[in-house]
DNA sequence: TAAATAATTTAGACTTATCTAAATTATGAA
DNA sequence: TTCATAATTTAGATAAGTCTAAATTATTTA
């Protein structure tokens, strides 16, 4: 078994993953708010376990065998989430932390379990997909309110920022997962959105919120 | 916060206070699977932290913080436990090494609601009692099968061994919680027990199963 | 009650994961 | 293409928790 320590630098680089191709060292300690030294030593201990593919200086990527582990730890990172959301009544933004910890428990049979008790939920509170028990999932394509013009319409089904803060300011204009929006109206001075959720309230987003707002069309 | 191995002696202090007045060393340690030394080092973090009573060569106790601490623990294990049991299907043998990492989850909120979830359950799967979020408990009056005598009879509420072998061979002798039993005959030789499961069945125990068979009378 | 034995503690070392400061390698601008 | 700067790595130190071996204190037994 792997140390925790291990476990979040295997998900911080999967998650740098998504952007670029090989992820530097500095990405890795601004992820995990540690310094860089700290990243080159676990880095060289990753390798030396075949979790990763390293040369120095040239950054990092996930062997096989890494990102399996890595997407064991979101699987359960994410359906602790939907635990707590669906069964415990926390709210979205309320959660995250509480994840953080579950997801290191390490029984795969308990997570499983709490998957099929769940009854297999594809996507946690925020919207991401949760990995199967054999780490398949498919990430459906979802655009930022920012990406779309007038008159498109689609469901809200992500977020890419995940603080309290945001998902708070989401929940007050009953901006949550699930709803169906339409754009009304971008105002080209400021790049802000109108839009109507549901036909009924129309509400002003500004440019950054539509950038972190996520769209299944 | 305390770490994880603060918490796990804490949790082994309080257990072994149960018999005597003051826990020794080498009682820690064997509880532990650690060596003596370590804990002598251990003891004295705890005890700088005002969590242990502590002088050398005097064996411990806990302090009312300390206590506290411990009953915490132990509340998160014995929910975890039911929950495992009562929620996702394990057997009653299955669920203690899963428990003992889920006991180290911290958040209070979480466990609160958890108790809430399951509506507030008395007992864990093998029979303990859960404290209540303020630390209070009752531990009813149980007197081992060994201390009863012929024409006794009660409800099977606890276990003094917790082994998956001992839980299992109850199981297939339907010596579970909750099973009302009578003492039929008790086999002078040996000490065995002959006694009827909910007049019905009936078994034939030895010594040592009885010795660690709990009843409440 | 003194010697033998058992229990406990101390001393010094190791591992993991981290840090600071210095050295090295890459990169981008002139 | 070279130099300044940014990124990364190395060297050496620290803290937590553990260990072995040696020293110390308690306890038991004769």
């Amino acid at each position: 078994m792997n140390t925790l320590a291990e476990e979040n630098y295997l998900k911080s680089i999967y998650h740098l993953s998504m952007g670029a191709d090989n992820v530097s060292t500095n990405q890795i300690a601004a992820s995990l708010n540690t310094k860089a030294s700290s990243v080159t030593d676990m880095l060289k201990k990753l390798a030396d376990k075949a979790l990763i593919n390293y040369t120095r200086y040239q950054g990092v990527s996930l062997t096989p065998s890494g990102e399996k582990i890595a997407v064991n730890i979101i699987r359960k990172h994410r359906l602790w989430e939907y635990f707590l959301v669906e069964k415990l009544n926390f709210k979205w933004d309320e959660v995250h932390d509480m994840a953080e910890e579950m997801e290191h428990i390490s029984s795969a049979e308990l997570i499983d379990r709490l998957d099929e008790f769940m009854d297999y939920p594809q996507h946690d509170p925020h919207g991401e997909p949760i990995p199967d028990c054999n780490g398949r999932f498919k990430s459906p394509e979802l655009k930022p309110v920012s990406a779309l013009t007038v008159n498109d319409q689609g469901i809200i089904s992500g977020v890419r920022d995940h603080t309290s803060a945001f998902l708070q300011y989401l929940d007050k204009q009953q901006l949550t997962i699930g709803k169906k929006i339409a754009i009304t109206e971008i105002i080209e001075f400021d790049h802000s959105v109108v839009l109507q959720i549901e036909n009924k309230k129309e509400v002003h987003i500004s440019r950054e919120v539509a950038n972190n707002l996520l769209i299944a069309l």
